[in-house]
DNA sequence: AGTCAAGCTATCGTATACAAGATTGATGTT
DNA sequence: AACATCAATCTTGTATACGATAGCTTGACT
């Protein structure tokens, strides 16, 4: 399935910028890249023809690519965003969800529990990730689910910030059992509702968040 | 801000494949389309890399590159999403929207209707698409206009068909008007479930939307 | 001394050549 | 006669070379 070169490339650069290897703004050099990986320019070129269409680089006519800059307006766009889309996922899954996947849920907050107890922050945000993931599986709707892991891949180490904030993880956790709730009790409204607010990141956190970027530069 | 070749080549592609020059499931020999285009193979290995990314053709590993089958399964899905999608545009719309879009929205539909009454679904089809594409930006969300323009241009074949059914584009109309109505208010409740509804295509329309596929083939 | 223009350089975009793998057809064997 | 294996050809994937363009630097003129 693995278009080889190219794609182990594309996958390799986007691992890089995601984890800040290449900051915002910066230029990548092709002829860099291509003796980085001991090939020659088309694979590199082939892995930007991919990253573009992520939306994580820019490239501009005769100058180069640019790893974009996301700009705290478009952070907070994408997050309204995916809480939204999370509150879709939540409203059908509350009506389609499995009696074993909610089993699922249970394990995978039971472990996240765990992590927060024993201060792993690590094993918490993996967790995490499962949690969401197992949701976005349960809309039933395949094409959603890949929509939703798309958007959750992007804005992955801005949600790493955001569980940063004092206290967030424990608050998360009482979160999450409130969903399995309204999940097993197949209220889907209340199910959106609560999946909406988890995600969405509002008032003074907005601050926190942005703060937490520009430290990060 | 256009990459020259690629960019148009990939255009050119992608609108030949939704118009149905290429059958689903039809190889695109590379070597031909270079030769048609008069240009080389490697602008047109880049143009697929745009159209991998934007879901239209699958390309397996040595084997060539295929346009996509959209199955039905799938293809309810995408209406699914896009139906959620454009309520979450309407909600914050109906919060967000200025006058002067209010406005827009109306000349918009008044043109829609001229078209209904001159039986000229062309230009029916094309303020149908305007008026949809104002609330998009009305939501005051980039990312998410983007996002929902980009589900739109890769359901448009398929709404077209939907737009073919009988009484379908007076139905459509009037809940045009009603949508302008909830947006007028800043109902976004309202709003929200006028868009969906508009969109979803449910019960038995699925049937006459295969079986148009199926007469389609 | 400052500004504008021209030329040079560096890098992108495209073409072409080469290598590797897959498929298909043919031939040989059972 | 049918099936399997091998080889040849076709097609994809990668490398390299060349041409074009944009930005930068330097020199000349005001």
């Amino acid at each position: 399935m693995d278009r080889s070169r190219s794609d182990l490339i594309a996958e390799s650069l986007e691992d890089q910028i995601l984890r800040g290897r290449f900051g915002p703004g910066m230029r990548l050099d092709e002829t860099k890249l291509a003796e980085e990986h001991g090939v020659s320019r088309t694979p590199i070129r082939e892995a930007f023809q991919k990253l573009t269409a992520a939306g994580l680089i820019e490239q501009h006519p005769r100058r180069g690519v640019f790893v974009r800059e996301i700009g705290a307006v478009e952070l907070i766009e994408m997050f309204e965003v995916m809480a939204e889309i999370e509150a879709i996922c939540g409203r059908l899954a509350a009506l389609r969800i499995t009696d074993a996947a909610l089993a699922e849920l249970d394990a995978a907050n039971d472990r996240c529990h765990a992590a927060l107890e024993a201060d792993e922050s690590d094993d918490y945000y993996r967790e995490n990730e499962v949690f969401h993931h197992l949701i976005y599986a349960q809309s039933g709707n395949r094409f959603l689910c890949a929509e939703a892991e798309r958007l959750h891949r992007r804005l992955k180490p801005f949600r790493r910030l955001q569980l940063q904030l004092r206290g967030r993880m424990t608050q998360s956790m009482a979160e999450h059992r409130d969903i399995v709730l309204a999940l097993r009790a197949g209220d889907s409204d209340r199910c959106a509702r609560l999946l909406r607010d988890h995600v969405a990141v509002q008032g003074e956190k907005f601050h926190h968040l942005i703060a937490g970027l520009r430290a990060a530069e």
